[in-house]
RNA sequence: GCCCUCAUCGUCUAGUGGCCCAGGACGUCGCCCUUUCAAGGCGGUAGCACGGGUUCGAAUCCCGUUGGGGGCACCA
């Protein structure tokens, strides 16, 4: 690949290395999904590399499983531990003594202080809970003791500012930030110092990540400078939001990647849509290969303002690709839906071959895979699944006898799909109806619903043996 | 409350002072095609939040207002 990236270096000369630190949830995030999309983009651009590290540090979180799901989601949108550009994963909960070692060493030149002070008495001092902490026991020489906290101490005046390829050079001004805790009174490290701690032993030179980390910037920043590190090039990305423009959240939204996954749409369109929620390319041309998206694609392009994630484009996006897949892979990519138990029919009743005649016909009206048993279970069924409205809708004063006269005229004509047609249009001619109304009951007595897949392909797909069954039944019900 | 930040059609975006009385895509509406539903074709709808500057000229630059978002833990 040429060298596209070469506006992301900046200062640095080195390998670029780009981290992707996911903390374990038990499921994976579509904008954490977003996020690695575009670490992986950077980091190939650049010839560099893809750094994994799982942020355990909670004992709750280090759940095996949990790691293995982040990887399957990885590999699910294309980011393959196997890759040469893939390095990790690393474990944020193997490294706690060299986390006590910098903290230390922290504490050692003078860049952090023991403070004994509780949350009450600090907010007693300053009067007041919005207030962070004061300041109390920097120059009170505190030392370690259990229970006393390890402040770092943070410049009083001026301002910190960081260099962010999507948001420019935010400034935070010092005195609006607290000496923040760096080690609990047990002596175990914070996130913000093992996540710097980390960056920094994994040379890390973009951090990449979502927008609600923007904050905790400056005092990671300081951090590295503190360790004597130039700092890295930051990137934080809009964050994603649902339709009240609220960031998408576990509890109210759909955010799990492998819900989307598991509903039929395919990582391919997941990928597309994903790379476009923030960034669009130059030319306009939205839907196109990975591989073309990566390689236009530009950090400091991305917008610094909040998407929608919009599941009508996500389906939209989907339905295209699904219908430029070549048939036989249509079909193979329908296949965790055909049997149980996702399949509403029994698993001997299915037949691959049956499936295979009607997959085209089924391939361009639906939007998720996962929709693709209700266009086919008429097939499978032992008796069709009838809907309601559609029989009410469908079943008036002429359906009897129209169906009777049908099914005079299917058990000899010649079970071809043209054949069928003419017979239903006839039928409907001496009824006065046009083929649209007259095929109507017809349908609805054989697949249940009044859409579907074309009729005729259906009924000669069906057979003639089940067809006729099909309207005697109705028949039957209408008498 | 404090800090940061954002603002182009309903949505995602193109646009970095004249090429823009703003382009594309999704949505939506209409028409065509049509055995239903899709798909496909054609067409329409709709936006630079507001107010001040700067400039010959502003969606683009500056200031303010309003509105939105994120963050303010001995969580990650």
């Amino acid at each position: 690949m040429a060298a596209p990236a070469a506006s992301l270096l900046g200062v640095i000369t080195s390998e670029i290395r780009v981290r992707f630190a996911p903390s374990p949830t038990g499921m994976f995030h579509v904008g954490g999904a977003r996020s690695a999309l575009y670490n992986w983009v950077i980091a190939r651009q650049g010839g560099g590399r893809f750094v994994l590290r799982i942020e355990d540090t909670d004992a709750e979180r280090n759940r095996p499983e949990w790691t293995d799901g982040i990887l399957q989601a990885l590999a699910a949108i294309g980011i393959d531990e196997r890759d040469p550009a893939f390095e990790g994963p690393y474990f944020q909960s193997h490294n706690a003594d060299r986390h006590r070692e910098v903290a230390q060493r922290l504490f050692t030149e003078g860049a952090a202080y023991y403070c004994d002070c509780t949350r009450e008495q600090t907010v007693e001092r300053t009067g007041s809970e919005q207030r962070g902490y004061d300041g109390h026991c920097s120059d009170r020489a505190l030392a370690f003791e259990p229970g006393r906290a390890l402040r770092f101490r943070t410049p009083r005046e001026g301002v910190t500012t960081v260099v962010d390829l999507v948001r420019g050079e935010p400034a935070f001004p010092n005195e609006a930030m607290e000496d923040f805790v760096i080690a609990r009174g047990d002596g175990s490290p914070l996130f913000v110092l093992a996540n710097v701690v980390d960056d920094v032993d994994q040379r890390v030179t973009h951090v990449v990540r979502g927008e609600e980390h923007l904050s905790n910037t400056p005092k990671q920043q300081l951090l590295w400078e503190a360790l004597g590190v130039t700092p890295p090039v930051w990137g934080h990305l809009p964050v994603i939001v649902n339709e009240k423009r609220q960031k998408l959240s576990k509890r109210r939204d759909k955010v799990a990647l492998e819900s989307y996954l598991a509903e039929g749409y395919l990582p391919e369109a997941m990928i597309n849509y994903l790379m476009l929620l923030g960034w669009g390319p130059k030319d306009d041309v939205e839907i196109r290969p990975f591989a073309e998206l990566a390689e236009l694609f530009r950090l400091e392009e991305v917008n610094s303002s909040s998407a929608f994630f919009d599941v009508k484009k996500l389906s939209a996006i989907n339905a295209e690709y699904i219908r430029a897949l070549p048939v036989e892979e249509f079909v193979r990519a329908c296949e965790p839906w055909l049997k149980a138990p996702a399949a509403p029919w029994a698993e001997e009743a299915f037949d691959p071959a049956v499936f295979a005649e009607v997959a085209e016909l089924a391939q361009t009206r639906i939007t998720v895979l996962g929709d693709i048993t209700k266009n086919i279970d008429f097939l499978f069924l032992e008796e069709p699944e009838t809907d309601g409205t559609a029989w009410a809708k469908t079943m008036g004063e002429t359906a009897a006898p129209l169906l009777a006269d049908v099914r005079k005229r299917l058990v000899e004509t010649a079970w071809e799909t043209e054949a069928l047609k003419e017979a239903v249009t006839e039928v409907g001619t001496a009824y006065g109806l046009k083929l649209g109304k007259a095929q109507a009951p017809v349908r609805v007595a054989v697949t249940g619903r009044t859409v579907g897949l074309p009729l005729f392909e259906s009924l000669q797909v069906l057979g003639r043996e089940r067809v006729l069954a099909r309207i005697d039944a109705a028949l039957a019900k209408l008498a």
